[in-house]
DNA sequence: CATAACTTGGAGAGCGCTTTCCGAAGTGTT
DNA sequence: AACACTTCGGAAAGCGCTCTCCAAGTTATG
């Protein structure tokens, strides 16, 4: 067995800080001082201290420490979805899209090397949005990163009001001063447009995620004004959920409609797939017919067939960043809100 | 401004129990009794507090509440990687694999309803296992979900012996009295034998996951078992990590050694997705040259071209039932261990 | 040698909550 | 009217830890 698993000599309590005390000699002070590695503790008691702490097999408890400290060493991820019940099916799909473990991954990267830990949290109704704040203003957690799905979410509001420290990934659809971290998602747009036009399509449409979503709004408009730019004053538009299937149906709505469209710009990568299989379904080739651009660059891009070209996402890299910003908003509660914009870059592959 | 949102009468302090006791005029211990809802209280001192309750904006501090009931309302994800380190990219693909996702959607389903939280850990190391042992002894989280990488995982054995409420999705490598949830991998493989075999193919070969994963294992065995009972007793094998792009090169392999190959089984979806553009390369058409069966049901196997025949596998399901089987482990500590397999079944498309 | 200035360890007061223990009412029986 | 028995609310003891005092000891200075 390894020297972890030290086996307790019976008795269902575990060593407290007390017992340490006791084993070394000691007041409990100069234990928690030691523990905690503040000088002016002799070398000699420090020595004592952690010969008793081995002994014991003393852990400090956490739970007890937040308490004292108003620190939990805890980040709460939540998802906030505005008016989702608990049997809603969004979820699952939500959480099946490569978005969400791209978050998480790029958000463990920096919270693992700090030792935080990551409390996931979605909260759909008004009641658990007021309880999380509450819980969230005793310390329950340090900060908090917040993913919102819907347009107009009160959340990012109530958060700074309570004055807890957040950061959302993704800019908040009603103006709120509050840190985030966004991608430039016009620009991302435009270069799909300029590419599309570039290669000679004569007419583009688009795919577009909802409305309501500022993200999806952004592209719609950052694709419009650059089509403009182009001469193309007006843009065909079917508009879909981000899922593989409403991509296809959107994809056939525009073919339905538009019957010489040669160019396709959709919104993400996984609708892109959808609208692969309605092309394909209605005999289209791509790139050759059709070209199409996706966005987000995800997994599907690649595999995708023709591999997608796609505007790049660098979401890892993004989560990464809202981490270490929350972590400077938490340790300084003073700073300032700031916002990070990345840019996006263009990923060519074989559809366009 | 919502109800929720109720701003403070200023003052940094958050309302106490003390403060609603103040404000009702009872004593604290009424006033948790009330919010406990534990009956033997007089309806009008109920109506008092509540009043109380609602003109201080009280909310409970959920850390100092843990600190003496012992319970957390969190549930632990642990993944567990032996031998990682922090900047290890495997973490990254990891969470972009829609494997995590899926399981964090199952868990979320249940544990949502009844309140309970996640909180993500990732442990690599010798120390961070003991820490999170350390840790959970002390009550951090009720129990843990606890996802296994390696072949030869020390922490399951390290959870029992602390007596930590823990159900493994996918059983452990080595014989350890745990709760787990897990998928009948040799009956999958089995099922995808057979159905290639039904279809005609002469020469059937597998790419597989690392051999010390036991699901990954399972499936060879499975596998390699019911094509004997077809009479092929023996199968080339290529073996991959799960990621796309190992699959490709697994599937190039098998292709420069065993050139007639004409049905292939891949033990996960992404793999699978990699050997088709192998294929491809290679000029060989799926299904009419080459049959595959993938492995997982994911939504790469939908977004696939041709759409892949493959085994279910009922994931966001048994993540679901590992934290219903976790959450009666909790309320009944002294529940005997148990494991539940699921079947998995074939869903069949166009590559087989 | 007395005084000031600093170092070091201990006592103890919380952090906010639950829960046991008790005494004071209220109810029913003989 | 006296007794046992139940219901109900309050006092207070913690849960395990941190951290501010404060006293005692040590060294430097006039």
């Amino acid at each position: 067995m390894t020297a972890g698993t030290r086996r307790l000599p019976v008795g269902e309590r575990l060593p407290t800080l007390e017992d340490v005390a006791r084993v070394a000699g000691v007041s409990r002070a100069t234990v928690s001082r030691v523990i905690n590695g503040i000088r002016n503790v002799d070398p000699q008691l420090h020595e004592m201290v952690w010969n008793a702490v081995g002994q014991t097999g003393y852990v400090p408890n956490r739970l007890a420490r937040s308490l004292v400290t108003r620190r939990t060493g805890t980040v709460a991820l939540v998802v906030s979805d505005s008016e989702s019940h608990d049997d809603d099916p969004f979820m699952g799909r939500f959480f099946a899209d490569p978005y969400f473990g791209r978050v998480v991954g790029g958000l463990m990267s920096v919270l693992r090397a700090a030792g935080i830990q990551l409390a996931l949290q979605i909260v759909g109704t008004e009641e658990q949005r007021t309880r999380l704040v509450g819980d969230l203003r005793h310390g329950q957690a340090d900060g908090v990163i917040v993913l919102s799905l819907p347009g107009h979410d009160p959340l990012p509001r109530m958060l700074t009001d309570a004055g807890v420290p957040a950061v959302m990934i993704g800019r908040p659809a009603d103006p709120v001063p509050i840190n985030y971290v966004d991608l430039a998602n016009d620009t991302g747009a435009s270069l799909a447009a300029d590419h599309l036009v570039g290669r000679g399509c004569q007419l583009v449409a688009m795919i577009s995620g909802p409305a309501d979503v500022p993200a999806s709004n952004d592209r719609i408009t950052g694709f419009r004004r650059s089509m403009a730019r182009h001469g193309h004053a007006w843009v065909p538009l079917a508009s879909g959920n981000f899922t593989q299937e409403s991509g296809e149906q959107a994809m056939r709505a525009l073919l339905a409609e538009h019957s010489q469209v040669d160019g396709v710009f959709v919104a993400n990568d996984l609708m892109a797939l959808g609208a692969l299989l309605a092309l394909r379904d209605a005999g289209r080739r791509v790139p050759e017919d059709v070209a199409m651009v996706g966005f987000d660059d995800s997994s599907a891009a690649v595999a995708a067939n023709p591999a997608l070209t796609t505007v790049r996402h660098p979401l890892e890299d993004m989560a990464a960043e809202s981490a270490r910003l929350l972590m400077a908003r938490i340790e300084d509660p003073t700073m300032r809100i700031s916002s990070v914009i990345y840019e996006p870059t263009l990923v060519l592959r074989q559809s366009a």
